[in-house]
DNA sequence: CAGTGTGAAATGCTTCACAGCT
DNA sequence: AGCTGTGAAGCATTTCACACTG
């Protein structure tokens, strides 16, 4: 498929091809109007403007079952991103092949970010050690963290944090299912009389397929994740 | 602290107090007029809005470091969810404790979700195993299911799915590096001559503190997890 | 008087619809 | 003829501002 339309991009996306037309053209114009948009141009802008052509060297701190999980993730690689350490300050680790990489200690942290120019630092310790490791990685010069542990941390102005609380979508889950439960028995709970309900007016429970140009509703709308 | 005014809650999220309130309207009328919100109260008829209040019990597929890993994590528990089982495929797990739990076989599961009640699964398997997984936990009952293995699910109407792409929050810090790298050098990339920039002129790259005022950005604006 | 709850205004985002290009 | 790129309309969300209440 060399090229494909708005229209085709837009039914599998399940959203507005206007819409998808408006948000391609911020990034320039690489369409050809009456035949659509050259695929591997596309993808090629696309990745560029994210990013996905750079490669990124990130150090992951703290390689317990989640660490090992993220290290093995195959996602990262074909994204830019290129795991330049595993770190873990137990010393019983040190040296242990995670992934196919050797562990190392955290006593190596600010040499591994210095000598390999590394910017973006993960995070995957206790809670209570997420603040140290972060105040480190910062004073060794990273700028953004990926924090996985349940803490909010605080960094100095110029250094981006995104926490990711795995928790909070099984949480979304359950919101619905509450509500499929509730709408079969006409949920005698809502306080409200007649005022427009959460999500609004009988809220679509059931997700739109992929493909399906229904997008509309309250799943959406709750970010699995917050800025610290 | 008894008490709370929307205005110090707004601060502390990093949103208008107005917003806030009518966001809390939508819930019904729980606040006092001169005074602000009984805190125990509020925090009771949000909990009970969003779910909190009940008990979800969960299955948990694919005992791997990401299932270990999820399995241990505490932030489960304190929002109403009960892992009933833990299920993996390979005969070598079966038995083994993960999280203080035994682990299951995979013939068990349909078992499983019917004795428990169970309406929420979580998958953490390989993206092979992903579809036949999520198959046998509709077919015994299953409504809503988690999804974090590589893979787009087909789930007939009425089942709800949510996937976790752990390395999407990665590329969107990846993205600000890389806005922050380009703006310093005056950016000779962008194809777009005085038009809108994405994320609007000169966006601002620092992430808010909390309690800022100041949430504005691109930031919140791109969800971790889409619904597939 | 302090602070909620909420119409109405302001702002922002999505969709329409069509001129313009290939 | 077909499809992009985009002003303008339509719709949704956010904020203002103030009547009302404990």
């Amino acid at each position: 498929m060399p090229t494909v339309s708005s229209e085709e991009l837009a039914a599998a996306a399940g959203v507005n091809s206007a819409k998808l037309r408006k948000d391609f053209s911020y990034l320039g114009s690489y369409g050809t109007r009456g035949v659509g948009y050259d695929v591997e141009y596309l993808v090629y802008q696309i990745s560029r403007e994210l990013g996905l052509t750079q490669d990124w060297p990130i150090v992951m701190v703290g390689i317990g079952n989640l660490g090992a999980a993220l290290a093995n993730y195959g996602g990262f690689a074909s994204r830019g991103f290129r795991v330049a350490a595993l770190i873990d300050a137990d010393p019983a680790m040190t040296g242990k092949s995670v992934a196919g990489m050797a562990v190392q200690h955290a006593d190596e942290l600010e040499k591994i970010v210095d000598e390999n120019g590394v910017s973006i630092g993960v995070i995957a310790t206790p809670a209570g050690a997420a603040q140290q490791v972060c105040d480190r990685l910062v004073a060794a010069g990273v700028t953004s963290i990926l924090n996985f542990a349940p803490t909010v941390l605080t960094v100095p102005d110029g250094v981006d944090v995104r926490k990711v609380d795995l928790s909070i979508e099984l949480q979304i889950l359950a919101f619905h299912e509450q509500r499929k439960a509730g709408d079969a028995a006409d949920e005698g709970e809502s306080p409200v009389e007649g005022g427009v309900g959460v999500g609004g007016p009988a809220a679509k429970v059931t997700e739109p397929a992929p493909g399906s140009s229904d997008r509309k509703g309250p799943d959406g709308d709750v970010p699995a994740v917050m800025p610290a």
